[in-house]
DNA sequence: ATAATAGTTAAGTATGTACTTGAGTATTAT
DNA sequence: ATAATACTCAAGTACATACTTAACTATTAT
């Protein structure tokens, strides 16, 4: 299975764009419905389930429709695979850094 | 200040790019000059020095000529603003999982 | 049965993005 | 001085993407 590393690939696309991340904050208070998780999107219901549809293959989001409602929670992991990549990137120097008063003791 | 805000977006879509994703994984081994890290890459040089443009305005890397030569290396903290994005996210997530019998009986 | 709700799907458009080529500048080597 | 190096910049192209509209299906309400 390339499973996972295929997907760091298409986990920080989907995380690329701004609509899917204030999906991503939405869910990330609890899972709802496809129509309310768009309510505060000032883009139409079928462009919020195509974002879905992104944030779904990637393993970010997970979907289960009951009747005619389709709810959508986070899909706990999704987000560790783009936080691990993440944290490889740091080197021990860039860990000290990443503390507030060392950026502000750099200078400009 | 919105500027860290602004910030977040541009770095996720700098992030969303493969090729500067690897960029940025060559770049966390040690600094090195456009044309070093160019080397693996099968893009034009110019290519790469568009890649580099969008990592460096949105804080990702850091670069600085001396004579003909430019120098880049990762800007400590970039990735940061990344991570605390996730971090927030993981964290919300967390704490709905403890409570996952009540979110199943959450009604509309 | 009829209507309203919730979402789905297809098709088209418009803009963005990654990339190339080709020509240019500034610096270093011979 | 000439040539090679290390980028830099502008312009163009091909493809990806975010989005819309409009017609559709399936479920629930009256």
């Amino acid at each position: 299975m390339n499973g996972k590393q295929a997907n760091i690939d298409s986990v920080f696309h989907a995380l690329g764009d701004s609509t899917r991340r204030a999906m991503m904050e939405r869910l990330s208070e609890g899972p709802m419905t496809v129509s309310r998780l768009a309510e505060p999107l000032s883009i139409t219901l079928a462009a919020v389930v195509q974002h879905l549809q992104v944030l779904e293959e990637c393993g970010l989001v997970k979907t289960e429709k009951h009747g005619r409602v389709r709810t959508c929670r986070i899909e706990p992991g999704g987000l560790a695979v783009a936080r691990e990549w993440i944290d490889k990137r740091r080197t021990s120097w860039e860990e000290r850094l990443d503390r507030l008063d060392v950026l502000l003791a750099e200078p400009e």
